[in-house]
DNA sequence: CATGAATGAGGCTTCATTCAT
DNA sequence: CATGAATGAAGCCTCATTCAT
């Protein structure tokens, strides 16, 4: 369909601001991390309990993807595609260095405390993914969803 | 790349088998969930315990994700493709019945048996899938890798 | 769509009876314009006046027309069709030897004694043309169209 | 042969105006029919006689066609085309209008007036065809031919 | 002799990219 | 800096033609 057509603007624009569609793409993927990562912190309980902060950062997570489904979209897609380098896949990670230590403090007091903290990352993206889409599917019980997904999660990880 | 050359076949000769591109990645994907399907109930234990039958199916799947990783990945990106249509995807859905069958016995005897059997569907199948990524990137510890996921997912689950 | 499917057989058998295309549409143009030659003569009143007999003439071909709305299609493709050589049309026009000989006797005998044959013989095949077109357009007045279209052209030539 | 090559662009550029190739062809068409159509009035002798009225039109199709043979042919192989719709005949035939109006007052005048007009309208254009081409095949005596051809249709209608 | 799978040249179409305005 | 016409590489698809069976 084209890119420039996608985003709404002349195609020959889009090389005022970008070389190259993949310099395009590795950017926005690195832009929806970002939001996903600052959006996460949004009213952080710092003194609340591990539990609770999770639990926090997950609703956070579900309310920004009923919001904006097509975000979501866009980053799941990202996510698989190949003209995201692992340069800027790095770069994604350190956006998300505040959970991914919440998540580390999680793994460590649990059953997964010998499972590599990647593989244990990996799970969570992923029911996370799986809890976002049901949410988007069936936004009438978003709120519903989201819960089941993190409690879900949190049998798996505690 | 060209689907044609990648298959390592002259480009017409694609069209002797399939009327259109999108007819070969559907039949491609029902080819390769009918595969998952009768590789999951290789050696079926009948009368063993729901676990135990679990586990098994869990253990053939994490073997042929090892096996062919090309037919893992195809199938990964077939499944997130817009060129799969819903009536394929149902079909696909019913070579899986039996092992839809288990994970619904499963279901309703734990903490997840107000939950849509959908919704438990799609955690399963995301949790398998970062777990035969984690067997295909790590594949010198695959099998521990492999019980790792699977006990991960059975304490969501059971 | 593929010239043999069209003819109903098998692609490959089609190269057991010709090299080549082309040779095939030029030998069904020779056909076809030898079968209108023949239908023409059907039943030809050797002894009636040069307007009868013209008239016999175009009343076959119209009949063919009807019957065969397939071929007379068919022929009227070929004929505008740059695949048919010079020297085909040359060997068409041979097996229409007989009608050129009636038409020329109601040429020389009429206004238009001193315009060219070819042109002649052009302008008639035109209307003959429109004519089985609208026969075959509105077949329940085909007999009217077609007697319209012979006096028409009566007018014109005699 | 390619329609872009022919035109002499970057194959990709034809889809900078047209969505399609059957677009192309289709707006072709229509520009074609309003070149002949506007061609035919210029210098329109409003205060003439039916027959002059007619005749002025039909030399200048005749100069039109000598001179733009492309363009006469183009438009030649475009009426008997697949790719154009009957919206797009349609649209041509309206161009024509006031020729209609013309053809109409000679015909319900003359032999034809009990003749539907389609068939009337049809057997003009195919004499008009066949004397272009005759006209284009022999340039040289092309006044003649288009002289010849406009008298022999009006014997036919008047 | 008939068949149909395989081929590859050639046509239509998309799309990232360039560039004159 | 924004625009959109122009480009051409690359993809999908068609179809005449070949060839092993």
């Amino acid at each position: 369909m084209g890119i420039a057509k996608e985003a709404g603007i002349a195609n020959g624009s889009l090389f005022t601001y970008f070389e190259t569609k993949s310099e395009l793409f590795n950017q926005l993927y690195l832009e929806l991390k970002q939001e996903m990562a600052s959006v996460a912190m949004t009213d952080f309980p710092a003194e609340a309990e591990l539990r609770e902060q999770f639990f926090h950062i997950w609703r956070n997570w579900g309310n920004w993807a009923v919001r904006f489904p097509e975000k979501r979209k866009a980053l799941a897609q990202l996510t698989v595609s190949d003209e995201i380098t692992p340069e800027t896949r790095v770069a994604g990670h350190k956006m998300m260095a505040a959970i991914g230590a919440l998540l580390e403090r999680i793994r460590v007091a649990g059953p997964m405390r010998r499972i590599p903290m990647s593989f244990v990352a990996a799970l969570m993206n992923s029911v996370a993914d799986a809890t976002m889409d049901q949410m988007i599917q069936d936004p009438s019980h978003a709120k519903t969803h989201c819960k089941n997904g993190v409690e879900a999660l949190w049998r798996m990880l505690a």
